[in-house]
RNA sequence: GCCGAUGUAGCUCAGGGGUAGAGCAGCGCAUUCGUAAUGCGCCGGUCGGGGGUUCAAAUCCCUUCAUCGGCUCCA
């Protein structure tokens, strides 16, 4: 009798075996010190469950808790347990989808009573009873009429929709834990027992396939591991995400507040403008050097410019509208209309391009009610925003050199950040030519700079598409901030010219691009990202002054002096309270140096320096201190020092 | 805009049909103190707004506004 064999490599192992061997056989064979660990596995490249019938000659590769898949796997099928217990517990729910996404999962649910929060803790029950089960995950593949006809008689309406939208070809496979069925692609872990800790995290609407023309669905987070201490490691990092909410330290540090008076529209408090003038100020000083003149614009402009603009047709939705006299006028969403005026206000000639104007413009765009947050959305903001008139040959080097500048602020704050291509929308001004001529632009940038960069479907502003620089909140949500706009539209609208070499007029082409995206959101970024811990530079209180009896408050408020004549931001801490408190009140301030004074300091003309983080730096006289301090904030601010 | 939750003092929160509570902050007095909270006292709320049920509403119901978590949308 001939007997078959597949040679099996795992881990720089192989073997023979008999076709028909699982993988997680022959990972247990081979390395069975991974066996243990396996979630799931890489056979010649794709990703599939451990119980795969081996039937020819393969690599594998045991993926764990290590590798992304492992754990999207093990989410994966937390979130099939999940459906499980709905289904269990409510059988008339109908199921949707339940991907594994970063950090966790969720399912969705057509159910008639939405969630409550105890109906989490008895899914929950019910999820911890079938994990207890150790049920296996057996996939089943099915001809599409079959599945079809399957999800029809179940009356799952949803997967019945996803199956027909399935390309032709695909493979359609079921999974099943217990008298559990589910739609699914796969991979999934062996079984329910693999999940070693879960929590269920929340409830959410969410429109049927992301289009809120569709029935609104119930969504459940959660998030699972590979065991208990991950999960609550996990779970300590939310919360300490929340104490880093900008929202809270705005408020804790009094440097800007939302009210009901003015929902999305943030007042800045004494504290907060410091933060902003300091960044502005920084801002123009970048600018400067990289060769922009500043411009401000009108705030209230005419409707028949928006008209013109095509704003009226592709943004009014977004728009607040006045009337001035009879005549109707729009505030304005972006700043480019008015940029352009400047433009046309006198001819130019191409030898004074790239003309680069830039302007911190205040913008109000309608957002809807449910979108508003913090300072991350508002429905008033201003953006650090420039225009650059440009030669169609200047196009590339003119966009890698807003790359570069955004490059370098970013740099400063120590910031990650993720670069998006968005292309042409639906809702589009111009032809499909001069759109895919200018994208081709802004990805040649991109490449040039060698820059990673993710595509964007659909997503450009309506006279162009962009380049999008993200930058990440405390929970790990992201912002667009930065984005380089290309534009060949808006200077056909406006009819702009130039006076060629030739001394016949030219059309220029148009950059439209911000670099901190808008000083609130840039701000929002920028307390979470220190938890209010600003470096020195940004600090909106340098230095706190703490006598520590009233016989040093005179001793204290000369240093106070000394510090400010110096541009330090310094205020004495004078109340009556033992130096401990005022301290303690100093840290959570979040504030860098605290001077300590008393009698010695005095004797000695010196005071005793404490920072933030490093503790009691021991004695300096005033001078000196200013000196350091001083060196300090100047190096953060250029970003030459750490 | 949609789904759900929440709204009580400046802040953090308790109370849940029968006269509004605590801690912190603030103010006053005592204390004069050396690196994360000294003690005592005082002030402070028409319980988000409007309507209803009730002898009586912070509490129950309706409605509206705002906020929070998502969805959608976008700097």
């Amino acid at each position: 009798m001939h007997v078959v064999k597949v040679k099996v490599s795992c881990a720089h192992q192989e073997g023979e075996f008999i076709p028909g061997i699982t993988v997680l056989e022959a990972i247990t064979q081979l390395c069975p010190d991974q066996a243990k660990e396996a979630l799931v596995a890489e056979i010649n490249g794709e990703v599939k469950d451990l119980t795969t019938k081996i039937n020819n000659d393969c690599q594998i590769k045991p993926l764990t808790w290590n590798d992304e898949a492992g754990r999207r796997a093990l989410r994966h099928s937390a979130a099939h347990v999940m459906a499980q217990a709905v289904k269990q517990l409510f059988p008339e729910a109908k199921l949707a989808i339940g991907p594994a996404i970063e950090d966790g999962f969720y399912y969705d649910f057509a159910v008639d009573n939405p969630f409550t929060p105890e109906d989490l803790e008895k899914i929950s029950t019910c999820m911890e009873q079938i994990i207890d089960q150790d049920l296996a995950f057996i996939r089943q593949e099915m001809a599409r009429d079959e599945a079809r006809a399957y999800f029809v008689a179940k009356g799952e309406q949803y997967k019945v929709e996803l199956i027909d939208d399935l390309p032709p070809d695909a493979t359609i496979s079921l999974y099943q834990q217990g008298d559990f069925v589910d739609l699914c692609a796969g991979p999934h872990i062996p079984s329910t027992g693999y999940i070693k800790a879960f929590k269920l995290l929340s409830v959410a609407g969410a429109y049927w396939r992301g289009d809120e023309k569709r029935e609104m669905l119930q969504r459940i987070y959660g998030t699972a591991f590979a065991n208990k201490s991950d999960l609550e490691a996990h779970l300590r990092l939310l919360e300490e995400a929340a104490r880093r909410d900008h929202r809270k330290i705005g408020r804790e540090l009094d440097l800007f507040s939302l009210q009901e008076e003015g929902p999305g529209f943030p007042f800045f408090h004494p504290k907060g403008m410091i933060l902003r003038n300091e960044l502005e100020a920084f801002w123009r000083e970048e600018h400067r050097r990289a060769g922009y003149q500043e411009i401000r614009t009108p705030t209230i402009l005419s409707q028949e410019l928006w008209q013109k603009s095509g704003h009226w047709d592709h943004y009014r939705e977004n728009m607040y509208f006045t009337e001035i006299d009879n005549r109707g006028f729009a505030i304005k969403p972006m700043n480019c209309p008015g940029g352009i005026l400047v433009y046309k206000s006198r001819s130019h000639s191409y030898r004074e391009l790239p003309l680069r104007l830039a302007e911190m413009g205040l913008v109000h765009r309608h957002e809807r009610a449910g979108a508003l947050h913090g300072l991350m959305r508002v429905r008033c903001f201003t953006q650090d925003d420039a225009h650059i008139f440009m030669l169609p040959s200047q196009i590339t080097e003119e966009i890698k050199g807003v790359i570069d500048l955004i490059a370098r602020i970013y740099q400063v704050f120590g910031f990650n950040y993720q670069v998006e291509l968005s292309t042409k929308p639906e809702n589009a001004m111009g032809s499909d030519d001069i759109w895919e001529e200018a994208t081709a632009s802004l990805k040649k940038a991109l490449e040039e700079k060698g820059m990673e960069y993710k595509i964007n479907e659909g997503d450009g502003a309506f006279y162009g598409p962009k380049i999008d620089f993200h930058l990440q909140d405390c929970l790990g949500r992201t912002w667009q901030c930065g984005t380089i706009q290309l534009d060949f539209l808006m200077p056909e609208c406006f009819e702009l010219d130039y006076i060629g070499e030739d001394g016949e007029k030219h059309r220029p082409v148009m950059i439209h691009r911000t670099c901190l995206g808008s000083i609130e959101r840039f701000i929002g970024i920028l307390i979470e990202h220190y938890a209010g811990a600003f470096p020195t530079w940004l600090a909106p209180v340098q230095v706190r002054i703490l006598p520590i009896t009233d016989h040093q408050s005179g001793y204290a408020k000369e240093v106070a002096v000394k510090l400010d004549q110096a541009r330090i931001r310094a205020e004495v801490d004078g109340r009556n309270e033992k130096v401990g408190y005022k301290i303690r009140d100093a840290q959570l301030q979040k504030i860098p140096y605290m001077l300590i004074v008393g009698a010695k300091e005095i004797d000695n003309g010196t005071v005793a320096v404490r920072h933030r983080d490093q503790g009691d730096l021991g004695a300096l006289t005033v001078d000196r201190f200013i000196q350091e301090i001083g060196r300090e904030i100047s190096e953060h601010r250029t970003g030459r020092g750490n």
